[in-house]
RNA sequence: GGCGGCGUAGCUCAGUGGCAGAGCAGGGGACUCAUAAGCCCUUGGUCACUAGUUCAAAUCUAGUCGCCGCCA
């Protein structure tokens, strides 16, 4: 029938100075999972990878303030993270750092043929320097008045009382910020990246990517007829990757530019660690669609500026799609690492299960507004929606089964319309499923997936089996069959987003192996079929938490 | 300040030219297999605001206000 996609998934490098918060899974990972789950069951060849990235300023802020090095910092949330892909069920085929040799192998290739081909210059800028510390100074390092508004804390980037940003030169009696000494300003020599000369090829590249988000397309489109500018890819810094060039010793390759080649030196770590180091080719070279989950603050990175570097290299795919999502709000505000007012994963994860999450973040995804996340909204979806349409639907169904046919499925009579009827909703569900889910329009996916549980509990209520088990028993077999049915189908549906219970389901209804290995398709359990005793799916949850758990909020 | 997006029911969100929608919450009912779940009926809207285009606007255009992001 179908041949089988290579399918590409790049996922946003998270930032190892903290740990993960709800918006990192709402913007990215989840989206990314569920359609890597999705390609895996329809069979297809998939490579999902993403790392921490490890450099840049705020990681050696950290550490200086905490007395220890980058490189801690960064293999402490390095391990969190890989802990809570696997309690939330994030199934990364490669989840590396940007601290591996390989990477900065790739990033200096890059690098060099880039110059080679004169798209990376040299130049010289002026930039702060403290005396004192004998040392060039990152914007954030710099503290001073602001210009506009007279707010005396104000770093050299951006001004958080008037939210303006700052070119650090104006800033009013600037000091540097590990020895409040005052900076100078000195000039230094810097390699730029040549974005201008792209500005053709992209526009017209990107003209073509009719199938992009519509607000993905019209944010590039607007910033590429803008004209782009040129783009200084080194710091005057010393945690980050070598410039492979002689009398650049003190400095690093900017992350802005070395972190998105993680997509790349990743695949390659990838293809080794299965012994097939020219592997690595299939996803960059050959027939292979790139998507990359990203979230809308990463746009123009992914739509632009990496684009420019493939393009430049030459011979490495472009990006196919590139979903990104909007922002999660929490209880109608805007998250804020620093004053604590985020829901923090392995937080979540110490007190509840990872489908529950997984399938408000589904229902609610910010695919094109961004949505807010409440403990209130979490606990009603959960008790209202998870468990009482599709946990009870599933528990009504096999209890009552089991109890009264041997544990085993039902001999099915001769079906009538309406069991004909609802059959044919699961497999349209199959395949409704199938095609949002091929476009990424996940929040429709599951909701499609959803309604299918709703048709079943109506189908159910009109043949009421625990009615016909008394007068005829051939009645009630038939139409609970077709209720397992209608099971099997969602338990394919919903893997994607509810990978736990819908394996927990696949084992109920007496399959071995995984959801996955089923494929996308009704898998029909056979009649006679031996079940496994069953459980509730979900749980109900105490509404009263909701209140405990929105006074964490903002408290530090 | 420039650019892009968003603003729809009490709440969370769909809906991009053709009678304003879903889920939940609220109200009523019949049932009882099931996690007091499920099913049927039902209340509820100035589609942020203003002006336009059109036979027809939540939808297209211009402006205003508010929120989010990017850039300077």
């Amino acid at each position: 029938m179908k041949v089988a996609e290579r399918i590409y998934i790049g996922v946003a490098w998270p930032y190892a100075n903290g740990p993960l918060h709800l918006g990192h899974i709402a913007g990215a990972y989840l989206a990314a999972d569920i359609f890597a789950r999705y390609h895996r069951t329809k069979g297809n060849e998939v490579l999902m990878v993403s790392g921490s990235d490890q450099h840049g300023t705020p990681i050696t802020i950290k550490a200086e303030q905490e007395g220890t090095t980058p490189a801690e910092i960064a293999a402490r949330y390095h391990k969190q993270f890989l802990e809570n892909w696997q309690t939330l069920g994030i199934s990364f085929d490669l989840f590396t750092t940007t601290g591996t040799a390989n990477h900065a192998a790739v990033v200096q290739d890059m690098f060099l043929t880039l110059l080679k081909k004169g798209y990376i210059y040299k130049d010289t800028v002026k930039q702060a320097y403290c005396p004192q510390c004998q040392r060039f100074l990152p914007d954030r390092y710099i503290e001073g008045t602001c210009p506009y508004c007279a707010f005396v804390g104000t770093r050299g980037d951006q001004c958080d009382q008037c939210g303006k940003p700052i070119n650090t030169i104006e800033l009013i009696s600037p000091a540097c910020r590990i020895c409040g000494d005052k900076p100078e300003f000195r000039d230094t020599e810097h390699f730029f990246l040549k974005l201008s000369a792209f500005q053709d090829r992209l526009l017209a590249w990107v003209r073509k990517q009719t199938h992009w988000r519509p607000n993905v397309l019209n944010f590039t489109l607007r910033y590429l007829e803008d004209g782009l500018k040129d783009r200084a890819i080194t710091r005057d810094i010393t945690w980050g990757v070598p410039i492979p060039v002689s009398g650049f010793e003190n400095k690093r390759i900017y992350v802005w530019f070395e972190a998105v080649l993680g997509y790349l030196s990743a695949t390659k770590e990838w293809a080794k660690t299965i012994g097939d180091e020219e592997r690595w080719r299939t996803f960059w070279q050959g027939n292979s669609k790139s998507y990359y989950f990203i979230g809308k603050d990463n746009i123009p990175f992914h739509t632009i500026i990496w684009p420019a570097m493939l393009m430049g290299y030459e011979g490495l795919n472009l990006p196919y799609d590139v979903p990104s999502n909007e922002f999660l709000t929490i209880e109608a505000k805007k998250l804020s690492t620093s004053r604590n007012w985020a829901v923090w994963v392995p937080d979540y994860l110490s007190r509840y299960d990872p489908d529950p999450l997984r399938y408000l973040l589904s229902v609610n995804m910010p695919e094109s507004n961004d949505t807010d996340f409440s403990w209130q909204e979490f606990f009603r979806k959960n008790n209202d929606e998870l468990v009482a349409t599709y946990g009870n639907l599933v528990n009504r169904v096999l209890t009552f089964t089991f109890r009264n046919f041997n544990g085993c499925v039902p001999e099915p009579g001769e079906l009538d319309s309406a069991s004909r009827e609802m059959i044919g909703k699961a497999e349209a569900t199959i395949k409704t499923t199938d095609e949002l889910l091929y476009g990424c329009h996940f929040k429709q996916a599951i909701k499609s997936a959803m309604l299918l549980a709703q048709e079943a509990n109506r189908y159910l209520d009109g043949k009421a089996p625990w009615k016909t088990i008394k007068q005829d028993r051939q009645d009630s077999a038939t139409s609970l069959y077709v209720a397992i049915v209608v099971l099997s189908a969602l338990k394919t549906a919903l893997y994607p987003f509810l990978p736990f219970s819908s394996q927990k389901l696949h084992e109920f209804l007496g399959f071995r192996g995984t959801p996955q290995q089923g494929g996308w398709k009704l898998n029909s359990p056979q009649p006679g079929q031996k079940m496994a005793s069953p459980s509730p799916l979900f749980t109900k949850l105490d509404e009263e938490l909701a209140i405990e758990e929105s006074k964490r909020l903002g408290s530090l």
